[in-house]
DNA sequence: CTCATGTCAGGTTGACTGACATTG
DNA sequence: CCAATGTCAGTCGACCTGACATGA
C-alpha cells in the first residue's frame, strides 16, 4: 500500500482503456446470448464474416476485401465456420476458380438471432450511457468523428 | 454492385465496432506520437506496464496483479522492454526472491512525454465528439456505465 | 513445510507474408 | 502471358496454462 501507485493513470482509467472495455464487455455479452441461445463456437473475431457475406453468397476475395483483412485470414474464417456448420462452400458457377461462401440455414438462423440480439443490446447500453449524464445520439457521433479523423 | 450487400449490419457499423475503432485509431495515433517524439518499439500492449509501474519500482507479479493478466505475460512485457531500454530489473533489497522493475532514465522521460500526448489526444477527441452532438462527460459516463454493467 | 516470486516450456488465437497451382 | 482466386506453409504478437527452482 504505498502512496505513489503507478506512474501513468492509476485511479483513473484512460479513454482508450475505457472505450476498449466497453467494446469487449458488449461484444462478450453477445457472445455468451448466442451461445445460450443454441449456437455454440462463435466468438467475436468471426463477426466479420457474417457482417459481410451476402445472402446469395460471397466470394472469399469479396469478404476479405470488405472486412479489411487478407483472403488467407478470411479464408481460416470461413473453413473454422464451415466446420462447425454456419457456412458452406459451393462453387460459382459463373467461374471455374471460385467458390461462393453461403450461410447455412443453421447460419442464417444464428445471423437472424444475432441481429436481434446486438439490437437489443445497443438499447440496453445506449439507454445506460444516456442515464450516466450523455445527451446524443452515441453511435452517430462516433461514426463522424472516425469519418473525419481515421 | 449487388443490391444486398451483407447479411448484418452493411453500411452501419454496430456500436462495438464504432467504439473499437475509436480506440484503435486513437491507441495508433499515440503510437505514433511517441515513436515520432524519438521512443521506438512501443506499442499498445506496453501500455497495461506504463500504467501500473510505480515510480520507486513495482515487482512482477504486482505488476501482472495490478494489470489483470497473468505474471508469464507481463514477465515477457518486461523482457521486451527492458531489451529496448525502457525498463531495467534490480534486486529486491527486502526480499531475495523478488526484483523490482523500474523505469530508466529514457523509460521516464517516455512516460512523461506518453501522458502529454494522452492528455492532448483525449482533449482532442473530447473536443470533436462533442462537436458531433454529443453532451456531457464521455470518459465518465462510460465508467460510470462499466462499473455497474461489468 | 508452505507460500510467494519468478523462469522455462509449450499451447492458443487471430492475425500476417510468401510461394504456388488453377482458371479466365 | 497476365491477372484473379484460393490453398498451403510458415511466422508473429499477445495472451494463456502447467511444471518447477529458489528463497521467506
Amino acid at each position: 500500500m504505498s502512496q505513489e501507485i503507478g506512474v501513468l493513470s492509476r485511479g483513473a482509467p484512460t479513454l482508450t482503456a475505457l472505450l476498449r472495455m466497453t467494446a469487449q464487455t458488449m461484444v462478450a455479452e453477445l457472445v455468451r446470448r448466442i451461445h445460450d441461445a443454441g449456437y455454440p463456437g462463435i466468438s467475436g473475431a468471426h463477426h466479420p464474416l457474417f457482417e459481410n457475406i451476402d445472402p446469395a453468397g460471397t466470394r472469399l476475395t469479396t469478404l476479405a476485401a470488405r472486412a479489411g483483412m487478407t483472403h488467407q485470414s478470411m479464408s481460416e474464417l470461413v473453413q473454422t465456420l464451415e466446420r462447425r456448420g454456419y457456412v458452406e462452400r459451393i462453387p460459382d458457377p459463373s467461374d471455374g476458380r471460385a467458390r461462393l461462401v453461403m450461410l447455412t440455414p443453421t447460419g442464417r438462423r444464428m445471423v437472424r438471432r444475432a441481429l436481434r440480439e446486438i439490437i437489443k443490446l445497443e438499447r440496453e447500453w445506449t439507454t445506460a450511457v444516456r442515464d450516466a449524464g450523455l445527451d446524443g445520439d452515441l453511435k452517430q457521433a462516433l461514426a463522424t468523428v472516425l469519418r473525419t479523423r481515421a
